[in-house]
Parts: structure tokens; C-alpha cells; sequence
DNA sequence: GAAGTTACAAA
DNA sequence: ATAGAGTAACTTC
């Protein structure tokens, strides 16, 4: 790609940019605590020790004599497990230990009553290799439960299922909020195209005797490449399999055209269905329900759109119940396990499924916070942690299987089932584990398929659906665009912390399988809290981002929260093209037209990057293109069909300094989709959202659509621009970085001519010295009226320091409360931790900077951390060097240390120093802990280096390589450091 | 510069 | 089970 993705990423937010800036983290965890009524449960609190919270219930009560390791427990639980803003509270506590902190234990009563498909009073065995989804189909035809009339339900997904060879329908029917099934009646069959005609297809007898093969028909669709409507043939096929499957009938024609699209999207396309919108079912005939839409916001719309091109204008119409039709409240469950620990501290294979459920925890939507405990007498029960919630339930259960049975009664009541990273994880570990106990699987309602990339395993639910958070909150457009970057990792710890101010519970040297059962049970309980509270939060944001996302990409949602921004986007010019009759271009096609090669990945210019003024600078403004590639491609109507289009009328309508020339007669697909959700976030939703006069509830609507919209917009350009993407057309990707580079250099000249110096620029930016703001208000409307462009001031540096790289400089905010670092070396994993420590008090230093005087100090104050730095590398503990282990590398074994035979990587070289008995132990998941050494092979094992072997020039050369960049940044040659000359600064 | 390797996330 | 489905960052050759 030519531009630097990453420099959108790092921009850090401005106005209302992101979701986080109308979250409140700092307020926000207090506020949350209470709603949620998360009491803590301490000595002193009558009212909890007094109420026998409700009999059966509740097992956090009384009683429990005599525990000697109670006061010490005690301790340590409230130690460790305290929150930064809890840890004044737990100092001035006493310290007697009453009984009712104490854990006690109330067991599960056994219950007899059928669980899951195993309700129903008739036998219907499962066939052998039937699939688990097709069975539980079978089994609701039989007891007559496919949906044949629901007055109101929600559409979540459309799957397809081999059984039956059809698709079907989960949706959430709001009266009694469960999921209904539907059956697909519409006989829709799977299909392909072809540009020979019905006769010619006809003759071709491979094709007619293919098993597999049904029928012909011949159609008529819009060519947007020829610009004509032209006839086509549509060739039916018996299922999905036999269009695309090996030996199928794209196989036999050597291609054919919308054959790799999904049948359950074609499913969705073709009936113009909605996933997340609102239906009704009537004898089995799904038609949509009238949203209920506000006229006055319906007509405020249309004025928003009255001149816009008339594509526009009909998306506008078109998606116009999409974007104001409520989300909805859905009911939902969230769940967590935890497995007893392995004997060599690896991670369990949930496939295998080896080891005990030791816990499962729930929290849903309905208030449920529980927790099922498996009863091990080998584990202390502890006292219950001070801010366990006292309205959980706990039960505990004597027999592993009974644990797993009724875990799965619980999922069989919830519509949605919420999960981290349950897809690799839970859902996998949980389905083997149940059928490693011979538990029936008709009780089983989780079935699981083969995932990809690195998630291996795709999990969903017979009667419900599941929804992996981590795999939504992972995405990198979700986390960069509509999070606004804040948190760094995925895990729940970092997406929690950052997203509700609240971390998982800590459990640092206590492993789960050593905790107390209290400990556990609180650990265990609040990551299905988490794991809930991340979709409810902020009115629901996720889960409403998550619905608007699966409106706009017509996609189901176990594919949107799987899939990637290319996925969404490719789905939504696919529905477009479909929705116009428009014939789907195939990729051959496309490169013909536009006379490139996908597979060669021709390189075409990138973004501008303007060569940077070095030195300190005070006083800088930066002012930037608000979505400069989308608007181009909206402004200058950039599009497959529309570069060198058919009309000789338009081939004067050059694009700037560049051989293509534009369409002036129809706008193209690319230029009205990006174009209208463009217009649609900047002109509806952001003003919506910012308008004091709307209500709250409608302005936190609008604050998600225009989330959702940043998503998409943002995520265009890398999507044209990369030649994986389908609809990749290199012209269209070459002209917008084309008219990129030309509006930035436009933008420098008449900065230029206004008197303003141009320090620095890269792809949307123009960095300006000391701008008046009268300046900036020309140079902003000049854009509006020269480039059609939007430039607006994005920030203000009181001090720049420019190097004389590019993508690489230190600017201190207006302010000085914050410190952008571009181009620096990411602090990489594998960096020993001595570094890592002295990068971040570097990083503290920056932050002081705020003058010239300030610069000057501190600036030696960093040459003096590295310089000490490099003189302790190999220094003793008593000359203050570094720990032996601070210089540890930590890589982890991927396979078995035989398994490398190709290449043998540094941490397997090391392995392999290990002494015998420790080998046998190292399997897949073991980490290496290694330090570079000057012996022959080069690394060593920590456990087995001492001081004497490391490699001072492996490692100073480590630390240069970290350094060496702020340094530049700031003016400063490394070698000033090394001592090796003395160079002045060019400060 | 291509090919190979690993981390990510979960206990 | 049936079509497809990751990526960035690093090391080694």
C-alpha cells in the first residue's frame, strides 16, 4: 500500500473522533460500580451479614470455623486483588478475620428434568457424519418448531446448512426473546453466470451432464464495464458445492461469473434481506416490518441530500431505515471457564480437552451473575474477596460432569451467548470436554467448525448465537477507528482496562489452579462480568456498532465479527451491485480494463511525504485533509467504470497531471458508496450527535453511526488500494494517491505564497510554522474552493523536533500534556527488559520538554541515561549493573524442538544447550528464555549464562537500535554517546 | 529480497 | 464440512 497506514492509526483524536470521548473512564468506573449495585462485602456491613440473602440463592454467608490459614488468606486476597483506587480502603481496614468472609459452600440440587434436544419425547438419532447444526434442524422439524409466524423478530444471521441443502434463519424474537429458526421457502437455488449464451452452454456437455448441474436460464443485467445492459446465462446448480466445489461448474468453464460469493450472502442479496433489521414472518414468509421512522428526522435527511448527485440521493433514500431504525435490546449471556492447570504450565488443548472444568461463570444481560464451581478437596476455600458482588450465586458441584450438564442447561435459556476468545478457547474446550465425559449431544448445543487464520476453530450455538468480543474488539478498524487506538493488546485485561476503567482481577504468582476456591471463583466471575459489561456499556455501544455494521454490510453476524474491513466492504459493493441488477465484474475483467496484473503488484506512487525542516521549531500548526482519499475518490468520481469510461464526451475530463480521464455522465459504484457514507457521517450524524437540541438517546445513536461510518471510510482506501481486494483497480488506487500528492503540494505552494514557511508534511498534513489564525481560515476555505477538500487545524505543537528522516519526530502539545513519538522503534517483544525500562524514562524525560530552556536540560538528562545504560551492560549487581535475567530474550517454542529442521532459530539453538531431562520437557507453548552470548553458537539459556557470557556488542548494539531514533529526532548523533567523537548538536 | 518463524488470545 | 476465512514484525538464508 502507498501510504503509511499507520500514521492514521497513531493520529491521536481530535473533536469527537473517536467513541472513547464520550466515555468517561476516570468517573466512568466509580458510576458503572454503582449501577451495577457491586457491593463489598465487609465485616462491618449489617445489612449483608444480617439478610440471609435470599435461602438457596446465596452461598456467601456465614459459618466456617476454624480455618487456620483464614487471616493470612485474607491478607493476600485483599492485596493483591485491589484495585489502584480500592488500595487506600484496604489499608485502614482491621484485621480480624470474622466468619462471614469466609466461603461457604452450598451445592448444586440435582435436576432430573431434560436438557436441550433431548426434551422432545420422539427418538431421532443423529446419522453418522451428520453435522451437528443439521441434526438439531431435524429435530425441530420433527417437534414442529421451525418459525412459521412471528409478529416481530430481528434477523442475526442466515447460515446455510448441508442436511437440508438450504439456508436458514436465526432471528431474536422479541416477545419472548428467544431465537427462532426459520427454514429457507423460497427455494432459492445456488447459482452462477456466464457471458456464453444459453445455446452455447448448452452444447457443452461437460457442463450438462455434471452431476450436480440443474438447469439454465437466460438473464439480463447491467454491464457497468461495457456501460450497457447485456443477456447473460444463469446456471443453476443442486447445492452451493457443485458452483464452486472441486470438479464444479466453475471448474468445468474454466470460470464463471459471481461464482465465489458465499451462497448465504447470495442468499441475503438476493432477497434483499437486512441482517439487524426488524421482520415479520407469516406462513413462513419473511417480509420486512416498517421501522418506526421519525418524519421529522426523514425529512431533515432528504433536505440533507437535495443536492447531492442523484446516486446519492437514492442510497440515501435506500439506507434511510437502516441508519434510523433502533438497534434494540437483546438478551444476552456471558461466560467463562476456568481448566485445572497442566503439569508443565502450558496452555490446555481444548481439543484435547484433557483436564477438569474446575469453573464456569455467567453474567447476562438479565441481571445473572453465577458461578459454578467444581468442589476439589485438595483446594483451601479462602474467604471471599472484599468486592465480590454480592448479588452472584455460587454452586458447587461434587462431580465434573453435572457441572458441564448444567452449564449447558443455562446456555440453552440465553438467545446470544458472549464469549472472549471462546472460539479458540471455551466453546472448543467445553464441547470436547462434554463429549470426552460421554455427556449426550443432544444436551451439547455447541457445535464447532473449522476456523481460519489464526483463529482455529469457528464455534456457534444449536438454539442460540455466539459471539466471540475479542475477535470484534481485535479487529483493527474497530480498535483503530472506532476506539480511537485505546488499548494497545487484545486481551480482556487491555480492552477492559481501557474501554471500562477496569482491569481483569489480578492474580500475579498465584496460578489458577492453586487458588483458593474463593479467589477463583471471584476471578472467574468477573471476566464473565467484563466479557458482558464490554457489549452493554455506553448504552450498549458495542453491541449497537456491531448491529449498524451488520446493516450496513448486509453481512450475518458470526461472519461480521469474524470477518475484516476488506470482507465488510467487499460484501457491501457486492449487495450494491446486486441491488442494481449490475452484473459483478470478475477479477480477470478487471485487470483487462484497466491493463494491470494483480499478481504483480505493479507499484504505483504513494502518498507525498515533504522532506522535513531539522531542527527545534516552536509554535507549529498542523493542519490536515479531514478523509482525504475517500473524498477524492467521492469528488473526482473514482471508480472502475468511470476511469476512461465509454464516452467520448468525457475524454477531456482529465484528472490532474495524469493520463486517465473521468466519467461526467454517471457516478461510479466507489465514488457514490464512499461518497455517500462520507456525506452521511459529516452532514447527518456529526451534527446530529453535537446538536444540544436532539435527545440523548437519539444523539448516542448518532454518536454510533458515526462510529460505524469512521470505520468504513477510513478502511476504504486500504481496501481499493490493495490487490488482494476483488474489486482492486489499479487506476482507481493510482489516481487517489495522485490527486493526494497534487492537493498537498497545491496546499504548500499557496501556503508558500501566503508567507507561512512549510516545515513538514506527510500523505494529509501539512506542518506550518507559527500560522496566524487568519491564515489558517484562508488557507481552509482556499482548500474548500480549489480542491473541494476539507482541511481543518488538527493540532498545535509548541515545540517540533524534526530529524532529517522522514516519518520520524517528537512534538509536544500545545500545553505539554502530551508527547507524540512518530517513527519510533516499537517496543519490541523481544527487547531484554534493561531496555525497556530505559526507553520509558526516556519517555518521561520527553515529556518535560515544553521550551527551548526546558529542551536544553533535559535533553542532557537523556544522553546521560543512555550513556549509563551502555556502561552498565555487563556490570555486576554491586557496581549497580543489571540482573543476569534483565538481558533475557523470552521466544516461545511454536513445535517440538525436532520439528526444526529448515532453520533453527536462536531460542531453539538454546533449547538445545538445555540438559537432557529439561529437553524431554519442552514441547509446543514452552517459552525459551535466552541471552546473547560471544560463544560460537551466539545464545545461551539464561539459566545457564552467567554475566561473563554476554555479548556487550549484541547488546549495546540493542540499545543503540532502540535509542538511536528519539535521538535523531532530537538532533543528537549517536556517536556523541558512544564517547567516540564529540559533535555538536545542531541545536 | 524472499522465505521462514512467531506472536496474538485463551488456562 | 462441503465455495472462504490473518497480519505485523522479525530472523535467516
Amino acid at each position: 500500500m502507498p501510504s503509511d497506514p499507520k500514521k492514521k492509526k497513531k493520529t491521536p483524536p481530535k473533536g469527537f473522533t473517536n467513541l472513547n470521548q464520550f466515555m468517561t473512564p476516570s468517573s466512568g468506573s466509580k458510576k458503572k460500580k454503582s449501577s451495577q449495585k457491586i457491593t463489598h462485602l465487609t465485616k462491618n456491613d449489617k445489612s449483608n451479614s444480617n439478610k440471609p440473602v435470599s435461602k438457596s440463592t446465596s452461598s456467601i454467608t456465614e459459618q466456617k470455623k476454624d480455618n487456620p490459614a483464614s487471616t493470612k488468606d485474607f491478607k493476600n486476597a485483599t492485596k493483591s486483588k485491589k484495585k489502584p483506587h480500592l488500595q487506600e480502603k484496604s489499608i485502614v481496614r482491621d484485621k480480624v478475620i470474622k466468619e462471614e468472609d469466609m466461603l461457604q459452600k452450598v451445592f448444586f440440587e440435582p435436576n432430573s428434568a431434560p436438557i436441550g434436544d433431548s426434551q422432545y419425547d420422539f427418538e431421532l438419532e443423529r446419522e453418522s457424519r451428520e453435522a451437528q447444526k443439521s441434526w438439531h434442524l431435524r429435530i425441530l422439524q420433527k417437534a414442529d418448531e421451525i418459525i412459521q409466524d412471528m409478529e416481530k423478530g430481528i434477523l442475526l444471521t442466515v447460515d446455510y446448512d448441508g442436511g437440508q441443502n438450504k439456508a436458514f434463519a436465526k432471528f431474536y424474537d422479541t416477545k419472548d426473546q428467544k431465537i427462532k429458526i426459520w427454514i429457507d421457502t423460497t427455494k432459492h437455488q445456488s447459482y452462477c453466470y456466464h457471458k456464453d449464451s444459453e445455446d452455447e452452454l448448452s452444447q457443452n456437455l461437460d457442463l450438462i451432464d455434471l452431476e450436480g448441474f440443474d438447469h439454465l436460464e437466460t438473464v439480463k443485467k447491467y454491464d457497468l464495464l461495457e456501460d450497457k445492459e447485456i443477456e447473460l446465462t444463469k446456471i443453476y446448480g443442486d447445492a452451493p458445492s457443485h458452483i464452486g466445489g472441486a470438479n464444479g461448474i466453475r471448474e468445468i468453464l474454466g470460470g464463471a461469473w459471481e461464482s465465489r460469493i458465499r451462497y448465504h450472502h447470495n442468499f441475503i442479496y438476493d432477497n434483499e434481506l437486512i441482517p439487524g433489521m426488524p421482520y415479520k414472518i407469516e406462513k413462513g414468509i419473511v417480509s420486512p416490518l416498517e421501522p418506526e421512522i421519525d418524519p421529522i428526522l426523514q425529512q431533515e435527511l432528504f433536505e440533507v441530500f437535495k443536492t447531492a448527485p442523484e446516486e446519492i440521493q437514492e442510497m440515501a433514500k435506500v439506507y434511510q431505515p437502516v441508519f434510523s431504525a433502533p438497534p434494540g435490546e437483546v438478551k444476552r449471556l456471558a461466560y467463562d471457564i476456568e481448566v485445572e492447570e497442566t503439569p508443565d504450565g502450558t496452555l490446555p488443548d481444548p481439543m484435547l480437552a484433557k483436564f477438569k472444568v474446575i469453573s464456569v461463570s455467567f453474567a447476562a444481560t438479565d441481571g445473572l451473575k453465577q458461578v459454578y464451581c467444581l468442589d476439589r478437596d485438595d483446594v483451601e476455600i479462602g474467604t471471599v474477596p472484599e468486592d465480590f458482588p454480592q448479588d452472584a450465586v455460587v454452586k458447587f458441584f461434587k462431580d465434573e460432569r453435572e457441572l458441564l450438564k448444567e452449564t449447558f442447561r443455562l446456555f440453552w435459556d440465553y438467545p446470544i451467548i458472549l464469549t472472549f476468545n471462546g472460539d479458540n478457547f471455551d466453546n472448543t474446550y467445553l464441547y470436547h470436554r462434554a463429549r470426552r465425559m460421554k455427556i449426550s449431544e443432544k444436551i451439547n448445543p455447541i457445535y464447532v467448525s473449522r476456523g481460519g487464520g489464526m483463529v482455529t476453530h469457528n464455534t456457534d450455538y444449536k438454539h442460540a448465537i455466539h459471539i466471540d468480543i475479542f475477535q470484534f474488539f481485535a479487529n483493527r478498524s474497530i480498535k483503530g477507528y472506532a476506539f480511537g487506538g485505546a488499548y494497545l493488546k487484545n486481551s480482556l485485561e487491555a480492552v477492559a482496562s481501557a474501554l471500562l476503567g477496569e482491569g481483569k482481577v489480578k492474580h500475579e504468582g498465584v496460578l489458577i489452579g492453586k487458588m483458593t476456591l474463593a479467589d477463583l471463583i471471584h476471578y472467574n466471575l468477573m471476566d464473565s462480568m467484563l466479557t458482558l459489561e464490554l457489549t452493554t456499556f455506553n448504552n450498549n455501544l458495542m453491541w449497537n456498532l456491531l448491529i449498524v455494521i451488520m446493516r450496513i454490510t448486509r453481512l450475518p453476524m458470526q461472519d461480521t465479527f469474524r470477518l475484516q474491513i476488506s470482507a465488510w466492504i467487499r460484501s457491501l459493493i457486492y449487495s450494491e451491485h446486486k441491488r442494481k441488477n449490475y452484473l459483478i465484474p470478475r477479477m480477470s475483467e478487471l485487470e483487462r480494463r484497466g491493463k494491470f496484473s494483480r499478481n504483480k503488484t505493479e507499484k504505483f506512487q504513494g502518498a507525498y511525504v515533504i522532506d522535513p525542516v531539522p531542527g527545534a521549531h516552536y509554535n507549529v500548526g498542523v493542519l490536515d485533509f479531514s478523509s482525504l482519499y475517500p473524498s477524492i475518490i467521492k469528488t473526482r468520481n473514482l471508480s472502475y467504470e468511470t476511469i476512461n469510461c465509454h464516452h467520448p464526451e468525457c475524454e477531456d475530463n482529465f484528472l490532474p497531471d495524469s493520463p486517465y480521464y473521468t466519467c461526467t455522465k454517471r457516478m461510479g459504484i466507489f465514488a457514490y458508496v464512499v461518497g455517500f457514507l462520507r456525506d452521511v457521517r459529516v452532514k447527518w450524524f456529526k451534527s446530529l450527535s453535537n446538536n444540544k437540541n436532539v435527545a440523548e438517546n437519539e444523539r448516542h445513536t448518532a454518536k454510533v453511526m458515526a462510529a460505524a461510518l469512521k470505520v468504513f471510510i477510513n478502511g476504504s482506501y486500504g481496501v481499493f488500494g490493495s490487490p488482494v481486494f476483488p474489486f482492486y483497480y489499479l487506476p482507481v488506487a493510482e489516481s487517489t494517491t495522485n490527486i493526494g500528492r497534487y492537493s498537498i503540494q497545491k496546499t504548500i505552494d499557496k501556503s508558500e505564497e501566503m508567507g507561512v514557511k512549510v516545515l513538514y508534511g506527510d500523505t494529509d498534513s501539512v506542518f506550518l510554522l507559527q500560522p496566524t489564525e487568519k491564515q489558517i481560515k484562508e488557507l481552509v476555505k482556499w482548500s474548500e474552493e480549489k480542491l473541494d477538500l476539507d482541511l481543518e487545524l488538527e493540532k498545535t505543537y509548541q515545540f517540533l523536533a524534526l530529524s532529517g528522516r522522514k516519518k520520524n519526530y517528537i512534538g509536544v502539545r500545545q500545553g505539554g500534556k502530551q508527547v507524540d513519538l512518530k517513527g519510533l522503534m516499537a517496543k519490541k517483544h523481544n527487547t531484554p527488559e534493561f531496555i525497556k525500562k530505559r526507553f520509558n524514562d526516556v519517555q518521561t524525560v520527553l515529556t518535560k520538554i515544553t521550551d527551548d530552556e526546558s529542551f536544553k536540560a533535559n535533553r542532557e538528562e537523556i544522553i546521560q541515561i543512555i550513556k549509563q545504560t551502555n556502561r552498565l551492560i555487563g556490570k555486576t549487581k554491586e557496581k549497580g549493573g543489571f540482573d543476569i535475567k534483565d538481558y533475557g530474550i523470552m521466544t516461545a517454542l511454536k513445535k517440538g524442538i525436532s520439528a526444526y529442521t529448515k532453520a533453527i532459530p536462536q531460542h531453539v539453538k538454546a533449547a538445545q544447550m538445555l540438559p537432557e531431562q529439561e529437553q524431554k520437557k519442552l514441547e509446543r507453548g514452552t517459552f525459551i528464555t535466552y541471552v546473547k552470548t560471544r560463544s560460537q553458537a551466539g545464545v545461551k539459556p539464561v539459566s545457564l549464562a552467567t554475566l561473563a557470557d554476554i555479548d556487550y556488542k549484541k547488546y549495546k548494539e540493542m540499545v543503540r537500535s532502540t535509542f538511536e531514533q528519539v535521538l535523531d529526532a532530537l538532533g543528537i548523533n549517536y556517536e556523541e554517546i558512544q564517547g567516540i567523537k564529540k559533535l555538536s548538536s545542531f541545536f
